[in-house]
DNA sequence: TATTGTTATACTCTATAACTATA
DNA sequence: TATAGTTATAGAGTATAACAATA
């Protein structure tokens, strides 16, 4: 039985919610990462804290956390297992030594670039589906619903 | 600190990953409708459920859990409370007693019908800060995608 | 023997609270 | 006293395994 991303869940006339589409959307996608990221040797939280971390050194553990919606205790082992393997660097801010900054190590954002291309290719082939002329409108949404402060989500 | 959906994850160039969009906006649309539930009377199981529901009887709470995505064991108790509550009706199959024919009551639609309105009254105040060219495209691949059977997206 | 619904158990993930050290 | 990081504990959510009824 091939199981849809929507299951049963038809709308005579409307459309579906936007959540009921999204989440189990997200869901598939993640699912689809998961053997590109152990290809990488990278976890689902690790690749994460890898996109956050951008490529300025991020001061304090808990505004990286903050930035990728975690939970300030959840991120340290994912932490500690980037920093054994050598793919982020934490170490004590000289002005206050209770902070740590983390920051990317040349290997991380090789790690990084590598598992991102792999991932995105798998997703342009999914795009690839889409008519050509909803690509770019759909993308342009997304980035901007995304970019969006939580709150006014959430209300 | 107003955090965006998408964290600090930017991406020079290129765009972000779909996924690390797609994950945080589905939990900030759930999140958003949550309170619209609670006014309703339901969870979010429950809902989903009756939206899994459609209008036709479904045979056997294994294939509605499975459209929906849930496990047979999870949905269970979801439907008790559903049930008690006089939103949907489980009678057994005369032909196999086995199975349970699962189906809504008029109480039920009226409540989904209710509920999904407020729902999707909320989203389409988020839906009017695209551009408004961007929205039909937008939401048609959306659908588009979510249309997919799950096996094609994680391959 | 196989399947539907159910219950009971175990496991994973996440959030809360308590501790250390610096300030 | 307040904050950053850490650790330990508890809770929610989920999946796995065992059970009763029917086929």
């Amino acid at each position: 039985m091939s199981t849809s991303i929507l299951g049963g869940m038809r709308n005579d006339g409307g459309r579906p919610d936007l959540a009921a589409m999204m989440v189990p959307l997200g869901r598939a996608l993640m699912a689809a990462e998961r053997p590109v990221l152990d290809a990488h040797g990278l976890t689902m939280w690790g690749y994460t804290v890898l996109l956050g971390l951008g490529d300025e050194p991020v001061r304090t553990q808990g505004a990286l956390a903050q930035a990728i919606g975690a939970d300030k205790t959840r991120i340290i082992g994912v932490l500690d297992d980037l920093q054994e393997s050598g793919l982020i660097e934490r170490r004590p801010d000289p002005g206050d030594r209770r902070v740590h900054l983390v920051s990317l190590t040349g290997a991380g954002r090789r790690v990084r670039a590598a598992a991102q291309a792999a991932i995105q290719e798998r997703e342009d082939r999914l795009l690839a589906r889409l008519p050509a002329a909803d690509r770019a409108p759909f993308l342009r949404a997304l980035q901007a619903l995304a970019a969006l402060p939580r709150d006014e989500i959430v209300g």
